[in-house]
DNA sequence: TGTTAGCACTCAAACAGTTAGAGTGCTAAC
DNA sequence: GTTAGCACTCTAACTGTTTGAGTGCTAACA
């Protein structure tokens, strides 16, 4: 976008309007702002400057005797054109990393580990999305038997990622058939995506390669349909549910403190927005949301495992927040979560020529 | 307890003063409690009877001039004595079998929708506990080829639960590798329960049965007890986080709304007091809870799979809940999850001609 | 012409005073 | 033992007032 309708020090106002209203979250008048800037103008010419850009749309005016607040354009532009995104602190480097080291052998625990640093970092509400498992290919798909009457589905891809389910039969099942299930079916489907084997005909498949198993297949396919799609729907951890008490827009609002929490308890909803982001990262501003997210922003990044885009992570709040911070922190997490499973591939060749001991050393690895 | 202290009438004010403020959540008067429970005797009367019950330490006094609220010992003689724990209308009955026959084939679902049956129907915060899994037997240990680094390892137990997880290595493995380390730990471990293995040398095991091995074994012996100690702490799935917001004892208070969700966000904690709970219906009053929920009370039932105790679930809610009420919900709830379960077994036919006229009714009511 | 000082005006928030209502505790009479 | 009556208490709701931060406008200034 062109914001050349802006001279030098309407910017340059505009920028003190929300840096002062990030920080503090009170509208801030023409009389603080000249005082708090040293910016060598009156606050006489500070409220007509003010007054041209409200016009122009970048601020509001809660009410005729406050100060102004930023709007969603103005939190665009900064976000596009004046935001500073600072180096993190080593220290807060050196937070990431160690926790996510910490983990590192295990896939799953990275990414609660994930939310929690971005949630405790950043004082909103974070997520981390499992894996994106749209276009993972399939590669086993294993019936093991548990008592008479239960057995356990289990499908794994390419990509790692394994989920499995109890399915209770109605029908008395054998070893045996367990096994041609097991073999034909990962035989069907191996190599296959996700998405493909959905729009698969399976009953179809079974009456033509397994016909004499046609009874379990009742039992069997609506459980391995409702599995693919869990594991499609990926898992969202979630974070800092409560932080946003901590906020001075919440604190006294109970009616949007509650509605705030009702979104968040819809996870089908909120997956459904996380997973439909660009990729890359991303910043959506109030009203460039959905309806129930008018009020507040999102930023999300993704991570990948083996260079390959696989989850995404986030937070959200109130417009009014730490863009560049925040930005930073996804930022770092998501390149850390990167690296680590990134590492591993060039540390094994390394491991091998060099063979032991980096184990012990483990923890100090991933510098520079 | 021997509540002989206490003559008829007293009991009869604090009953009617409990099912007062159980419905209302305002102190109760001497005045408005002789209009509305007409029981013959004048409000001064009622106020000597207070005043003597608020010396016996049933009632106290928000401020002097305020109605009377029942105490924690109060709420505990109404459990024990007062309370009418009525039938459960037959639409509730029938709402919760639908849903729970809905997914009877997934254990895993059915314990999520009763999860949401129950904050749905009593209005609070319900859990579920999954499984609790401290001695069931383990089945199977299998090791899975993912990538040149990664492998899965899955835990089957008897009782049908399955745990899987990515364990990234730090040496190169090849399939027969896998292979001996699945038969081996499966033959040593199979049977046993998971607090014995856990308490079992697993790295002796293997430099015992599996010297050649002794190189994975770092990788993978701690991913193992990891593992095995996710079993034991079961999955807490929770529901109705926001429903605290309409009851009128948290609307006017954030403080007291942010504690209560913080203490929901510590789900280890939470899955701890669950667990040590006793079995069958429990209900905890106020200061009978530990110091962070002494303004709750907690109440909890067990629920069976195949006749053997495996999990449990309740709610949680302020001291002042429609105690009889809940305690209904919750006791249909998890004898009808045992019965789901166990029913299978007996007479499916039946059921399933049963299941088509429930399942046509529930759709209907079902999900707004 | 852009900048600034001054001033009238506005509004929310904080404060103080008042009232109404629901309640208590005590006392004396029934 | 029960009750009516009464003085007293406290909160919640309401009123009016003040204060302070802010705006918009106008007229003077560089």
């Amino acid at each position: 976008m062109d914001y050349t309708d802006l001279n030098e020090r309407k910017l340059q106002i505009l920028q003190a309007i929300i840096a002062d209203f990030i920080s503090t979250g009170e509208p801030v008048g023409s009389r603080s702002l000249s005082k708090s800037h040293d910016m060598g103008i009156s606050p006489a010419t500070i409220r007509n400057e003010m007054s041209d850009l409200e016009d122009m749309g970048y601020l509001t005016h809660p009410h005729t005797s406050a100060g102004r607040v930023p709007s969603d354009k103005a939190y665009r532009l900064y976000v596009d054109e004046l935001m500073t995104t600072s180096e993190l602190p080593e220290a807060d480097k050196l937070k990431i990393r160690s926790k996510l080291l910490e983990s590192r052998n295990e896939l799953d625990s990275t990414i609660e580990h994930a939310a929690e640093l971005l949630s405790d970092m950043t004082n909103l509400t974070s997520f981390v999305l499992a894996p994106r498992k749209d276009e993972s290919k399939l590669k086993y798909i294993h019936f093991l038997p548990v008592d008479e009457s239960t057995v356990v589905l289990m499908i794994v891809a390419e990509d790692g990622q394994v989920m499995n389910r109890a399915i209770r039969l109605n029908e008395p099942y054998t070893e045996e058939n367990l096994e041609l299930m097991s073999k034909v079916m990962t035989h069907n489907y191996m190599g296959k995506s996700i998405s493909t084997v959905m729009a698969m005909d399976i009953i179809d498949d079974f009456t033509r390669d397994m016909a004499s198993l046609s009874g379990l297949a009742a039992d069997v396919v609506p459980s391995f349909m409702k599995t693919l799609e869990k594991m499609l729907n990926a898992d969202l951890y979630m974070n800092g549910y409560s932080n946003i008490f901590s906020l001075p827009e919440f604190a006294g609002d109970m009616q949007k403190t509650q509605s705030f929490l009702r979104m968040l308890e819809d996870k089908n909803r909120l997956t459904d927005v996380i997973v439909n982001r660009e990729n890359g990262v991303m910043i959506t501003i109030g009203d460039e949301n959905s309806e129930d997210m008018k009020d507040l922003s999102l930023i999300t990044a993704d991570y990948k495992v083996n260079g390959k885009l696989v989850g995404r992570l986030g937070v959200i709040g109130p417009t009014r927040m730490k863009y560049g911070k925040v930005t930073s922190v996804i930022k770092y997490i998501s390149d850390n979560i990167s690296q680590t499973f990134e590492l591993r591939d060039k540390n094994i060749k390394e491991l091998e020529s060099k063979e032991e001991t980096i184990d012990e050393r483990g923890n100090e690895e991933a510098d520079g």
